[in-house]
DNA sequence: GTGAAAGCGCTAACAG
DNA sequence: CTGTTAGCGCTTTCAC
């Protein structure tokens, strides 16, 4: 590891003039020349700064926290995770990954990352719901991440919910599905609001009616397979909208014990949890991705331009989401869905 | 964030000494009454040493790095960060996840986790392999997990494949199966190897022979429907272990599509990868369950007695792994495998 | 036994 | 324009 000392040694001047130039902080300052020559023997040498030194000083260390609750059950999490490295990397910033679900208490977790000096917070949940965000990150730049802050004081990014449900069932609409079920998730969780509430709109600006009947909202579990199986036989439904692709595996059971060919006797749009499924089993089914990997980039993009008061609106994102399909795609395709990004209240 | 400048003042002594004092070395250098002073403001106030101060004397870290290539599209990946990250939390670490597979470079970050003075790395593969340690990692200590290296320079921690499939076919075995096959895996990896000789073992320790016509190994795609499809209408399994719970989904379809019952006609055992499938879908599938957590958890350890040179063998694993369950469980039940640990060939 | 002093690598006032 | 100086919080040698 080559220092500035050595660089000031080797290039004749002192180490502060050192600091200056490789901190871009030189102009009218140093004389171009020797800017110049630093630069040189700096590359030369291939010195790269010590964060730490230099933390010590700035009391800025361009480490961020990324603290989740569910990050071991859920199988998709490791794509926001990934979406947020990778952002990071690009942005110049190191990531802590911290789960706070755990044998390790969350305060004492987040007091480390404090004494490690991380300059900001990321709050994960691992499906859109409300959050409580402790009150010990306060005064630190916080995003919530697939969850919206009770309380509006810190900024969030989340899938459109209601865009998703929406888009789904439009979509089995223009497939000519007749009777579209919903078949959704009787946890309460601000996602299976925006959902049911756009598989509602949906059907009504197609001037449909929505019909309670179709709608059936169940756990992973049994009885869970036994509700739908009951839809199946009491509605007919020709379309179904799941809410996750847990969910799609009790529609494609109940059709496969029918004889009934998804894709063609029922079309079937189930938004895509755990990729196992969706890729392996079923390839039938039309799925919506959730764009995990985004929101974990988005978040850290957003972190970081609170943290430097920059503008990262220029930021193109890996991955773009795109909007529907075209109509004329076959069936079983994907749907993209957007992301949203919710403003904190107070600030 | 109180320092030790401060404790020097409000106890009246010099900051020297309550450095000695809070980091135990005052045996017989500080008079005790002192030292009980030092260490009573200290908790007082709150004290917490600042990593970073010390890292730029000490060039230790208390910070590694988990580098990993396939953190986004494994599933189960985060059961072995949350090890790790427990283990790490537990052994008073922290700890830097990064992924090597997006489009950072890999030499690009362990450059970075260098600067940032990482005491060593995880070098992790998503499922047991053969790997090539980068050079770069050569004066660092290092452990592997899921993973071999090539050369035999590092330790590593990953599940005993052989006993795995030793254990799984047994099972089937004591349940009186007559005709056992094994669906396997087509891709050239460690796992697959040791799976195929514990089967193969397990079927001459009893006695029976190993009948080649009994195997098929396929890919997660079509064409491994219908390969799994062939060997129950020509060999009519009633016994059959799965490389992982995708392939147990082969067999749980042809089974249905047959009308024979899981359980009863059929007998599976298949080791779970994605926790989805036999959680949600299919009760009556036998797992082994693979410890994600503990190989986490152990190679943290591992890696920690590496750095410190440390004893940790009366470190508890937080979830044991067990053996065999007990014979009069249910055929539905989880085989538990173990861990090996396999040293380097030269340290 | 205890404290003064130096220094890890870097930044930021302030002289010159 | 450039160098000197001080100091971030901590550890460690070496006098006293």
């Amino acid at each position: 590891m080559t220092t500035m000392k050595e660089i000031a040694e080797q290039t004749g001047v002192s180490v502060s003039t050192v600091s200056l130039v490789l901190n871009d902080r030189d102009a009218g300052r140093v004389k171009a020349s020797i800017a110049a020559q630093v630069r040189d023997t700096a590359r030369k040498l291939g010195y790269r700064p010590n964060p730490l030194a230099r933390s010590l000083r700035t009391s800025r260390t361009r480490i961020l926290a990324f603290v989740s609750e569910e990050i071991a059950t859920t199988p998709y999490a490791g794509g926001i995770i990934l979406g947020a490295q990778d952002a990071a990397s690009t942005l110049g910033y190191m990531l802590f990954t911290v789960n706070a679900d755990g044998r390790v208490d969350e305060e004492t977790e987040i007091a480390t990352l404090k004494r490690y000096g991380v300059d900001g917070f990321m709050y994960a949940k691992m499906s859109n719901r409300y959050a409580n965000v402790p009150s010990s990150l306060g005064d630190y730049p916080v995003v919530l991440v697939d969850a919206t802050d009770r309380e509006g004081r810190f900024p969030s990014i989340e899938p459109d919910e209601f865009r998703i449900a929406y888009d789904a069932t439009k979509r089995l609409i223009d497939a000519q599905c007749e009777r579209i079920a919903y078949v959704g998730c009787s946890e309460l969780m601000l996602a299976q609001d925006g959902r049911l509430e756009g598989y509602r709109r949906a059907l009504e600006d197609a001037g449909r009616k929505f019909d309670e009947r179709l709608v059936v909202n169940v756990l992973n579990n049994g009885p869970a397979l036994q509700a739908v199986s009951d839809l199946f036989d009491r509605e007919k439904p020709d379309g179904v909208f799941c809410f996750n692709d847990a969910r799609a595996w009790y529609v494609y059971e109940c059709a496969a014990r029918r004889e009934l060919t998804i894709g063609k006797d029922v079309s079937v749009v189930g938004v895509d949890n755990h990729r196992v499924f969706a890729e392996t089993f079923s390839p039938q089914l039309t799925t919506v991705e959730l764009p995990h990997y985004e929101m974990g980039y988005w978040a850290t993009c957003k972190l970081v331009s609170m943290i430097e008061d920059r503008d990262l609106s220029d930021l193109q994102l890996p991955h773009t989401t795109a909007a529907l399909p075209p109509l004329d795609a076959p069936i079983p395709a994907k749907i993209h869905c957007t992301l949203i990004e919710k403003e904190s209240v107070r600030r």
